[in-house]
DNA sequence: CATAACGGTATAAAAAAAGATACTACCTTA
DNA sequence: TAAGGTAGTATCTTTTTTTATACCGTTATG
């Protein structure tokens, strides 16, 4: 039994999926496991995600340790986003669920184009 | 580019997340990897769940391969559920999601009492 | 005859997640 | 003076996920 921010888990797993799960959460430390970005970078890396929806997922992920907020104090704003050693912790496993994904596509021949586990796979993951 | 189920992926992780994200997946396939079991089993093992999420979730689970579903038709009724190989494979990066949580945990200093990566792990993983 | 176990289905409601849109303050550039 | 970039916030609505509750037919048990 885990007990994390007043949520009861039965399985560390579950926790896990908490912290990574949703649909942007795993996508924004995939692309801050290569590059420190900023918002704006960030937006555009992900140009579906909404304005709103990108400010509370970083919001969450920076209250569960897993990305540092850096605010330059000037004008315009300046802040930087970047994976604590926690974060880049989360790195081999991301790698390996999208590579999971991608034996899955290929076998069930769901139709990937082009596909690699991107979209721009962190340097320090590729072999 | 991945496309499954009418739905378009920008990174086979999605997809990953898609199959065993959400509250009760990738519990269920856990405890799958044990053994097969009967609905009812699977339900007294998981006693939160509902009926109908289990029921939702198997069917879910069943028609993206990864678990099968074989009935016995006598009565009572009698269905069995277990993994088929796409769903063992998912089997080793569980157990890593489930480990990574747990050193989360521990880092973290969250309240983690008596925690192993429950219940009841998968024979074939423990080393 | 009532109850329970089996493996569900159907319907409705509640809760959570995600999206759309408008707005802020400040500065720079045209 | 108007527009665009910076990093957001505040509301509201929609969509998705999850839960609650009642119900089904069959058989066995008391």
């Amino acid at each position: 039994m885990i007990q994390y921010k007043n949520i009861q888990y039965q399985c560390s797993m579950e926790l896990t999926l908490d912290l990574i799960g949703g649909k942007w959460k795993s996508l924004i430390l995939w692309h801050l496991g290569e590059n420190t970005l900023r918002f704006s970078e960030l937006k555009r890396t992900l140009p579906q995600i909404t304005q709103k929806m990108l400010t509370q997922q970083l919001r969450d992920l920076e209250a569960d340790g897993l990305v540092h907020r850096y605010i330059y104090t000037q004008i315009p704003p300046k802040v930087e986003y970047s994976l604590t050693e926690a974060g880049k912790s989360l790195l081999p496993i991301l790698a390996t669920l999208c590579q999971w994904g991608l034996n899955y596509a290929n076998e069930v021949e769901v139709t990937a184009k082009d596909l690699t586990c991107e979209q721009s796979a962190p340097s320090s993951l590729s072999q």
